[in-house]
DNA sequence: TTCAACTGTTGTCGATTTCAATCATTACGA
DNA sequence: TCGTAATGATTGAAATCGACAACAGTTGAA
């Protein structure tokens, strides 16, 4: 794309051939906020963020999550992992269970209001996600799945 | 007692298979937390945050770019541009340029110092990135790059 | 001129992050 | 065994970040 004797101050236009836009951190940055703010809006009619969904879909799983293994999956502090599961356990979705093998965990299970709200979220989260993933390909985003988690959690395989 | 068969508690090495684990927006997120940690802690010998180095960079850039330009581009609130280019101009690593054809706007420009403690930053950046992708192969990255990129700037809507 | 829109700026309020301290429980070593 | 260290959950406070409203100065257009 030939930019010829276009005089144009600095725009938007050029702006992304900087260096910066060139750098992964900072892409990934930017597309993980958009992803987040699209994802939060999508579930704002649940009364849900990501995190409470992050925290609701873990605990309607086959896992049982106990609160110390949620704060470290999920990066978050074991105060923050005490005040979602506090919200969410008052409105019904989660119970806390106090493993009997070590009294001091606590597993948290989803209810079956809490399945039933977490479907709906993992339907609206899917469509988020469709929507912020428009301009790939489908085999560009089963790239970008793919390469992220051997990213994250090493190295995997399919 | 245990009942049957019951699966086994939930560790660390299966929670990598959930579902949650599998979404984009989720890996994305975490993948970006990491690299933007590990960039801090790379930065912080030269006193600066992926913030301050991101208007650090645009401002020792080509591009001459106005606060507006740079709160629309990180994606950051106006006053909170405010706040890093306070904080850069009183180390004199930037300016406040006013622009003579339009005096509202205030033009963003590195100064010999901010240039070369650009330089040192990028360098940490690069090499924290470095760390960071670790586990991906140069083809990986590369795909990553250009995925990330047509999905940043691929399609812009509001 | 007059008014609307825009840029930078300040201030504020709520959310989020981070850290230290505490209680109950478990694990380990003398 | 006892005593001490370590862990999980919890609370609370401090620091930081986020979004938002209001304002002054400037520009552009009717």
């Amino acid at each position: 794309m030939a930019q010829s004797s276009t005089v144009v101050q600095g725009d938007a236009q050029d702006i992304v051939d900087c260096d910066l836009a060139h750098e992964i951190e900072f892409l990934a940055v930017k597309a993980a906020a958009n992803g987040t703010r699209r994802a939060n809006q999508m579930l704002a009619p649940l009364g849900l963020k990501v995190r409470h969904y992050a925290v609701l879909s873990l605990a309607c799983s086959s896992i049982s999550p106990s609160q110390r293994m949620l704060a470290d999956f999920l990066d978050l502090d074991p105060s923050q992992v005490v005040a979602l599961v506090d919200e969410l356990e008052s409105r019904g979705l989660v119970r806390r269970v106090v493993d009997k093998k070590d009294r001091r965990t606590k597993v948290i299970r989803g209810t079956s209001r809490g399945e039933e709200l977490c479907e709906k979220a993992a339907a609206l989260t899917r469509e988020a996600e469709e929507i912020s993933l428009g301009p790939l390909s489908e085999a560009q985003r089963e790239a970008l799945r793919q390469i992220l988690r051997s990213l994250v959690f090493g190295a995997s395989e399919a």
